[in-house]
This record gives structure tokens, sequence and C-alpha cells, in this order.
DNA sequence: TCTTCGATTGTCT
DNA sequence: GACAATCGAAGAA
């Protein structure tokens, strides 16, 4: 787990899809004012671009989804339910607006950092939804459109662990019952078991 | 452990 | 004006 090193552009130039497999077991870092926390990516979605009906593209560019239409790399953070910001990472060639929702970490530093932003929640459940981890690393609008490529922004994503693609479990998308076949269904939901990597940091 | 339900505001039609 | 890529409290089982 030595020689860390950031991700680069052209690792999120590829297939979404792909992408979101591949971010798996990889290390979220959030660089603030008060200490650096950062964790292990262990739950992903892929939006696929305008087609794709779940995801926020399929209404073509708009001020909103801008960010997914630009380069990769960059961080596209938006809001929902009148109180959660929702963090994800754009992917594919310029022009083509897909993108890869975190939803979920497994902490490793900075827990004091997440204790305090998370008090009075078990730590089971600090990182392990897409609004609760916003929270925990303080990701909102401020963060939108971020270059994830370089530590300038205070938020990158580094090289960290190679994860065992059988310990890769799939389901549909969360949260798109109102989104029509085939898309509601498609196995864009991607986590591995947090427990299978207890003992790693 | 599981299910239900209210909160709350930016974005798009 | 409708709805949303959700959360967490509360109550039931």
């Amino acid at each position: 787990m030595q020689a860390k090193s950031i991700l680069p552009h052209q690792f999120y130039e590829g297939e979404v899809v792909q992408v979101a497999r591949q971010l798996l077991g990889k290390k979220l870092v959030r660089q603030t004012e008060f200490g650096r926390i950062s964790g292990i990516i262990s739950e992903t979605e892929a939006y696929d671009g305008s087609q794709d009906l779940a995801c926020h593209a399929r209404a073509g560019r708009t001020p909103r989804t801008s960010v997914m239409f630009g380069p990769p790399g960059h961080a596209y953070v938006y809001f929902t339910y009148g109180m959660h910001w929702c963090f994800n990472v754009v992917t594919s060639p310029e022009g083509y607006a897909a993108a890869v929702l975190i939803r979920a970490l497994l902490p490793l530093e900075g827990l004091d950092l997440i204790a305090l932003r998370r008090a009075g929640i078990a730590q089971k459940h600090w990182v392990d939804g897409p609004a609760k981890l916003t929270r925990a690393l303080s990701i909102e609008k401020l963060e939108n459109g971020k270059d994830l490529t370089n530590r300038d922004g205070g938020l990158w994503i580094e090289d960290c662990l190679e994860v065992d693609p059988a310990c890769v479990h799939t389901s549909p998308r969360v949260g798109i019952d109102g989104v029509p076949e085939p898309w509601r269904s498609m196995p864009w939901r991607f986590w591995i078991d947090t427990d299978s990597l207890q003992g790693y940091q």
C-alpha cells in the first residue's frame, strides 16, 4: 500500500461503468482547514450519458449538469431533497455526460473530524450513504467542478488497494424507481464488502 | 431489524 | 408547481 499516487486524468477517460468498478478500493482524500480526512471507496454507481434516463443529463445540458459535460476527473456535486449534497466523479471524454456517484466509504484518516461532523451518529453509519459522506467530508456546492487530479482543490483520489473482482457485488441503482426500463434495472451499482477490507490502511 | 414518513429547497417544465 | 441519484427519527414486529 506504499507509493500512493493521485489518479491521473486518463483514469477517468474510459467508459463510465468500467471506471465505477475501478474506483472501488481507491482512496478519496479531503484536505480541510482542520486536517485531512480520507476513506476507501466502497460503493459506486454509474450514470451513463444523455440516453441513460436515470442520469441527470437526460434533459441535456443545463446549468446544473454542465460539469458532467466537461472534462473527466472533475467533481460533480449536486443538491437534492432540499437538504442533501451528493458527490460524483465526471468520466468519459469531454462532451459526453457521464459520472460515477460515490455512495459509501470505509473511513481511514481524520476519524476525529468525521466524529465532529457526524456527532450523535453510530460510526457504522458515518459514511454509508451518498449524502452522509459529503457531510462527513465537508463536500458541498463549493466543491462542484473541482479538478480531482491534483491537490489544489483540497479534494482528490489516490491509488490504494487492489480489489479482487470476485469481491465486487453488483445490483440495480438505488432511488430511481420512477425511471423506465431498461435503465431502472441496469446493474450499475457496485460495492465491496467492507468486512473484507478491515485490516488495510 | 424492518417499515413508514416528514423534512426542505434548487432545478426544470 | 412538481419533484428529487436521501436521511434519520419513530414506531412496529
